[in-house]
DNA sequence: GTTGAGCGTT
């Protein structure tokens, strides 16, 4: 019936615009690559792919506003799984707006679309997680009263430490001092200017 | 020289 007016939608869909985030796009596609794909579908509004500030770089998404929903997602199933630059492109719905321009943004929900169903099943890498030490609750002695303070094992945790630790050197201060003069001995003869190449 | 889940500026 009526159509453009005082419809809220759950779709991102404001003023008319449909936008529409592209991920898994190479850090090496512009916008301008993605306009040209996805303005074949549909009109486009604005594509706006985020990237560092400083490194400049994207990001590895953007978003493309589309005027009308249907094209955009004709164009979301259109381009959705496209090869990019080597890359497949991900077309989704974008879950928000411009956080700037946009009053009454509702945060929150999740995705509605999965299209991507790779459940997590097992770690090829990581397979073999069982550790061979699985020697963890004893017969009986909650994990409180396992406490064994034996006088044993501090003395040798001791030694041990001693053993391990580093023979400490009392003599720091004159280190320091013959250090610090050493220092400002060599500073000046041996950085000279280097004969310039 | 370059990673790879995700939500964004003029």
């Amino acid at each position: 019936m009526s159509r453009g007016g005082g419809d809220r939608r759950a779709a991102p869909d404001i003023n008319g615009l449909t936008s529409l985030k592209i991920d898994n796009l190479s850090y090496q596609t512009t916008p301008n690559d993605l306009r040209r794909v996805f303005e074949r579908y549909g009109d486009i509004g604005d594509v706006h792919i985020p990237r560092d500030k400083y490194s400049r770089q994207s990001k590895g998404f953007g978003f493309v506003r589309f005027y009308e929903r249907r094209d955009a997602e004709h164009a979301l199933d259109r381009t959705d799984g496209k090869l990019v630059d080597g890359r497949e492109l991900r077309v989704t719905l974008a879950k928000y707006d411009r956080p700037s321009d946009e009053r009454g943004g509702r945060g929150g929900g999740g995705r509605r679309r999965s299209r991507s169903p790779r459940r997590r099943s097992r770690s090829p890498r990581y397979s073999r997680s069982r550790s061979p030490r699985r020697s963890r609750s004893r017969t009986r002695s909650p994990p409180s009263r396992d406490r064994r303070d034996s006088p044993d094992r501090r003395d040798r945790s001791a030694s041990r430490s001693r053993s391990r630790s580093p023979p400490p050197r009392d003599d720091a201060s004159p280190a320091r001092d013959r250090r610090s003069r050493s220092r400002s001995a060599s500073r000046s003869p041996s950085r000279s200017r280097s004969h310039s190449r």
